[in-house]
DNA sequence: CATACAATTAATCATTTGATTAAATAATTT
DNA sequence: AAATTATTTAATCAAATGATTAATTGTATG
């Protein structure tokens, strides 16, 4: 069996992040937790209090996970922009390749429930200002720097955000979207540039 | 009071329709939606039968709305790649303008649940071998077609899909986000005619 | 108008679901 | 080893939830 060497805490921690990922907080019963953890369901309230307070503490990891690394990255007064544009992508392709349904997960989320999570990264006051968009705006001053780095993004992220469209319209196979994202992982950086050289 | 010349059928496909997409299927309770629409709980099951049933009819209407205007655009014979392009961003951002949670609902009930939905609209069977890809092909023969299209949609949904976290962490208020997206409705276009020019 | 059919309502059912309790077992401390 | 504390279990609760029923009201038809 899974999970044996585990404690029974990490055990439930374990077993939450794979189903609230898969069927979303609302979808969720503490049951399929408990089945899943391999545990008695008393015990998922006897660590965690409550299914709200168990999700909370998943939420959080998984909104520093899809944020927390790439942000600093975006604020680094040491590299340039060309230098970002490939470090972030690198990490991106490294943390989605390893967590494909992260990003789904925590927009959704986002969207359906008011969490604290606002309080867990500061977003805003990191991005406003931060380092990569001032280096944008010098070059391309004319441009709300803001949409390169959400073309950025889209391409980078949207391929993972969509592939439960590819799988269930039988669009692409698993090892077909691995491959097809591997490609992208270097491109997005060459599109990226080529967009920056060619203002309107 | 809202709904008051709609029959009764009307009322709980609208009010269905508006919860479904806030909430999500598991999120939403049959008693939410007749509230919503102002009727009593067992109209629904009267008209319905089920709350599944009514999901269902609600989501293909989703997944028509969100592919079945843009599909065919691509596989006009009559309109060129550039052609192709501004239609579908016109068109998509008409849509996306009056439905900005369309995406992530498709999107995300698709990941969650095993529908029929794939019968309502054959995306493969029209993606495949469209007009469109051969026309990227020409243009780009050394690269997956379907890299070009995946940045074009890309750029054009993401947006719509990561709103609820420019709302909730507050990095752009719904008159800046319809600012922001109708500065890309031309700005998107010029980016994927630079992209097709710029071959690697 | 009377009859049949359609639409609507309030009450109720049967499950599901998050959570708790009290008892049992295991681990730790004295 | 005895006592104390921590963990685990089975049983159960109360509320929520999807669905149904039987009675009532409304509408149309002969």
């Amino acid at each position: 069996m899974k999970h044996q060497e585990l404690s029974t805490e990490d055990k439930i921690l374990l077993a939450a992040s794979k189903v609230f990922t898969e069927k979303g907080y609302a979808g969720t019963k503490t049951r399929d937790i408990a089945e899943e953890a391999g545990i008695n369901l008393a015990l998922l309230n006897y660590y965690f209090r409550s299914k709200e307070k168990l999700f909370e503490q998943i939420m959080k990891v998984k909104v520093v996970l899809l944020f927390g690394q790439i942000l600093p990255l975006f604020n680094n007064k040491d590299t340039s922009l060309e230098e970002k544009i490939d470090l972030v992508s690198e990490k991106y392709f490294e943390i989605l390749a390893k967590n494909p349904n992260l990003p789904l997960f925590v927009i959704s989320e986002i969207q359906k429930k008011t969490s604290e999570i606002t309080s867990v990264i500061p977003i805003k006051g990191i991005l406003k200002d931060s380092v990569i968009i001032e280096q944008i705006k010098e070059r391309q001053p004319d441009l709300d720097p803001f949409h390169f780095l959400l073309n950025f993004l889209s391409m980078t992220i949207f391929p993972f955000v969509v592939k439960p469209v590819f799988s269930q319209f039988n669009i692409m196979t698993d090892s077909e979207f691995k491959k097809f994202v591997e490609e992208r992982r270097s491109l997005i950086p060459h599109w990226i540039k080529v967009l920056l050289d060619h203002p309107k």
